[in-house]
DNA sequence: AAGCCAATCAACCGCATGCAG
DNA sequence: GCTGCATGCGGTTGATTGGCT
């Protein structure tokens, strides 16, 4: 299939956007919407491609966005929805009203990757060293909920089930089910983890089905 | 104060997908 | 079914910023 060619034809401008192209481009989304990304710069008289437009209005200039820090629960939502969903940024922005698939992108390579694979080398460590404990001490009795409870105080970005809950009035017994029983299970119960977030979009409207497939 | 380095994030690139003709 | 265009998406880059020496 034949590229259609871009913008680094015919001297378009590329870099960093200005004051005033963004108000252009404002302005004439605000005037006449963006039905055609490819004919609003010519339109609009900016010396951008339609993608760079497109980019600009989606990521930065569009009303709805929301500025600033990411709460803690939505920190929890995208972790959740990453092991859900994988590197699907903009199945997981869908999700998060007012955040793109590029921050939160950008937000999780610079972030929470980070915290996620240190926490899972610690969880490790730790529950490494508490086997050996345990093998080299058999007559004690130490129950393999000991072991976890070390594992959940070193993942601190360990889900919070509950935040859905007031929500999803139809799946409320069934989602503290899953927070309760999490208290007592180890690591593994990450699958639980999979079943609950899948009911969460099951009931949340969109049909996450399609985009699980 | 200056230089270096790492973190951050806006923007770009190229592939995938959907759709009309 | 094929082709070409428009758009969406995810990976990557590079400019900027802030902290440290």
């Amino acid at each position: 299939m034949v590229r259609a060619p871009c913008c680094e034809k015919m001297g378009l401008k590329k870099g960093p956007w200005t004051q005033e192209e963004d108000q252009i481009l404002i302005t004439f989304i605000q005037k006449y919407g963006h039905e055609n990304w490819r004919a609003l710069p010519k339109q609009a008289g900016l010396l951008r491609c339609g993608k760079s437009c497109r980019l600009r209005w989606t990521n930065y200039l569009r009303p709805d966005i929301k500025r600033g820090n990411f709460s803690e629960e939505e920190e929890q939502i995208i972790i959740k929805l990453h092991q859900l969903l994988g590197n699907r940024w903009s199945a997981i922005a869908s999700r998060l009203p007012g955040r793109t698939d590029n921050e939160i992108k950008n937000f999780w390579h610079t972030h929470l990757k980070k915290r996620l694979e240190q926490n899972n080398y610690l969880a490790s460590t730790i529950t490494n060293k508490r086997r050996d404990e345990i093998t080299t001490n058999a007559s004690q009795n130490i129950d393999e909920h000991h072991i976890n409870q070390d594992s959940q105080n070193i993942v601190a970005y360990h889900p919070t089930y509950c935040h859905y809950q007031e929500d999803i009035q139809s799946n409320k017994e069934e989602n503290m089910q899953y927070s309760t029983n999490y208290e007592h299970k180890d690591m593994t119960s990450f699958n639980n983890d999979m079943v609950f977030w899948y009911n969460v979009f099951m009931s949340s409207g969109n049909n996450a089905s399609d985009e699980i497939s």
